[in-house]
DNA sequence: AAACACATATATCGACTTGATATATATTTG
DNA sequence: CAAATATATATCAAGTCGATATATGTGTTT
């Protein structure tokens, strides 16, 4: 989903400014399938309001930098609903860690399996975050639909590698044993 | 992966031309888990070059453009060792479904059911493609572990949404009639 | 109380990536 | 035989990413 657009839904979920709309990519139900950083959200604000699509309203606050507080329009949800009527591009998933592991016979044993339970322990706390994230007090069906579709996945994640790290670093040492 | 490595990586398999490398992210191992295009291959083969870690031989075959085939050198190959030794950077997954899915109340039902729909087909052919993949003969060790892993989130993802989806196109009626 | 790290807040910049397009020819398909 | 598809390289504008600069409040440690 293209920035804007992704602006346009965070702001039809209340009034934030660019720093909390970046904040929403780190801690909120986006967290895990959109990210954007303030290189993008900060064109992109200015490009809204400019079609009219968001309004800013500038609170200079006691000392602090002044928070601008952007707050989507009636045209803005007309966008909205319309762009999420398009039909959606493919997902697409970048995975550092398996493109590793296809490349594990050029790893040294020590540190391949070091990779593994590193990225195991950070699925292991991913899953505790989402976990907590669910229990909170109102969530909303939406959100409680794609929180327990990341759940899963991260689950599926740590079973399969939990069953098979054995396998791929015997068969690495083996590789490493034939040369 | 930074684009320089993947090339070394995949060129470390096989001599290959610019456009091989770029066919390699649609079919390959790597289809699922890495991506470029020819925009970032070309400039990044040529550094290689420069460096001096791939050399470059024209084959100018009769009539057809000449390909230009890439092959790594040993100090490419001691690049490629020490770039997969460095400490992996996280995964990134961007899902334009799964964002949709956060504003399904503001995607009409009939529409909700059909985007839906087309993602677990897409979902269910890329588990056909992989699993034809892993049938086919010489498969080594770590692709088996990328492909299965690549296996078992398609899955587990497909088994989420066939169990859910009635709950949120229900919840989503609901608040459309609530309105 | 001074020093330090961290959170809030906006903004920009170079480097890189993406997607589209141009060019040219061989092969397959309707 | 024409059209579409596959092979093959290359470039470019637009967009994205990560780092950095600026400025201040808050909390924590020595």
């Amino acid at each position: 989903m293209d920035i804007k657009t992704t602006c346009l839904a965070i702001l039809s979920r209340g009034d934030a400014s660019g720093y909390e709309i970046k904040k929403t990519f780190e801690d909120g139900p986006f967290c895990h399938i959109q990210d954007a950083g303030f290189g993008s959200i900060y064109p992109a604000l200015g490009q809204l309001r400019d079609d009219g699509l968001v309004t800013v309203t500038e609170m200079s606050q006691n000392g602090r930098p002044g928070k601008k507080v952007h707050a989507i329009t009636p045209a803005g949800r007309m966008a909205l609903v319309d762009a999420l009527a398009e039909p959606s591009v493919p997902d697409r998933f970048r995975s550092d860690f398996l493109f590793r592991m296809l490349f594990a016979h050029l790893i040294s044993p020590n540190h391949l399996e070091a990779t593994i339970e590193a990225r195991l322990s950070d699925l292991r706390e991913a899953v505790v975050r989402m976990e907590n994230c669910a229990c909170s007090n109102t969530i909303e069906p939406s959100e409680k639909f794609v929180n327990g579709m990341g759940l899963s996945v991260y689950r599926a994640m740590i079973d399969y590698i939990e069953d098979h790290k054995i396998e791929l670093i015997g068969a690495t040492l083996l590789a490493g044993a034939a040369q």
